[in-house]
DNA sequence: GTATATGCAAAGAATTTGCACTATG
DNA sequence: CATAGTGCAAATTCTTTGCATATAC
């Protein structure tokens, strides 16, 4: 709670982006470590702060900030997409019991080289899926078998 | 184009999954090295030799073939479920300029281990995105700049 | 004042669900 | 006949798009 809301309009105009109250807001809410929300997560969040919050504002933020590097954007639940303050490059852990996404402070030795098997590699994703040490230890059981699930997109989405 | 209809009916049958026709051309077209087919690529081969087949069937079979460890689901492209035939546990590449998914045959040595951080380890997801060897060569870049995108779910999806 | 940001409402699309029909033994 | 598989149609909901309004420099 440190850093705050001038710290974070500083973090947007270094990015060439113009630090607006609900721009700073939602920076604000996707940095604080409180998991890797989504969409949904975040409006019902920020609209307590700012009642007109859209989710067309959130979508286009949300964009905006990917695009400048200032967080990345996570296809690990099928659902939703999640979203991530991101320090540096790392992995991620999802748990099949609590739904959880952590962070998993590696990031794999293989994807560091810039190129594979001829084509040059601008990205590294990488998951685990499994039970989280909580949930183990409160032997909880996965809810859905691991069987993958989607949700409904548009035409563009190439990325 | 060896491996015949018989051959597919009888992985089918070994994994408990009665054979019918339909469930026969999907795992066909699956394994089939076409890429990773999504949903509607499915659809669009397939009722070539299935007029009547639908997108509800296609889902459910593919949901069974996942749940029985058939096939697996690729969840790379935001926008729309890809399935695999999968051999065995390997990386993927997605290229931002022609959009195709290759295999990558390698598996990140850190996901081998059964527990990382107290968490246990079920499935490793990695893939890497980049521009492929053919679109590096072609001077092609990338279509949208990387910023991803999803699309419009349900409400149960957890794995 | 002009460009940019925000937001409401409506559209779009992958996926799911309900139910009726068909096939199989 | 009873069970399981298939498919049409309707519903669901994330995400996008089209303006109209509000804000910022």
């Amino acid at each position: 709670m440190i850093s705050n809301r001038d710290d974070l309009r500083r973090q947007l105009a270094a990015a060439g982006i113009k630090p607006t109250f609900q721009r700073t807001i939602i920076l604000e809410a996707v940095q604080g470590r409180n998991g890797h929300p989504a969409v949904r997560d975040l409006h019902q969040r920020l609209v307590r702060d700012a009642p007109t919050l859209s989710k067309t504002t959130l979508y286009s933020t949300l964009e905006l900030f990917a695009r400048k590097g200032l967080i990345a954007a996570l296809y690990i639940d099928p659902a939703e997409v999640r979203f991530d303050g991101l320090p540096g490059p790392h992995h991620h852990f999802a748990c099949t019991a609590c739904g959880r996404i952590l962070d998993i402070d590696i990031a794999c030795a293989t994807g560091q080289c810039g190129r594979i098997h001829g084509h040059r590699i601008d990205e590294v994703h990488g998951y685990f899926k499994g039970l989280c040490r909580d949930c183990l230890a409160a032997g909880r059981v996965p809810r859905a078998p691991s069987v993958p699930r989607h949700k409904s997109p548009r035409r563009k989405s190439h990325a």
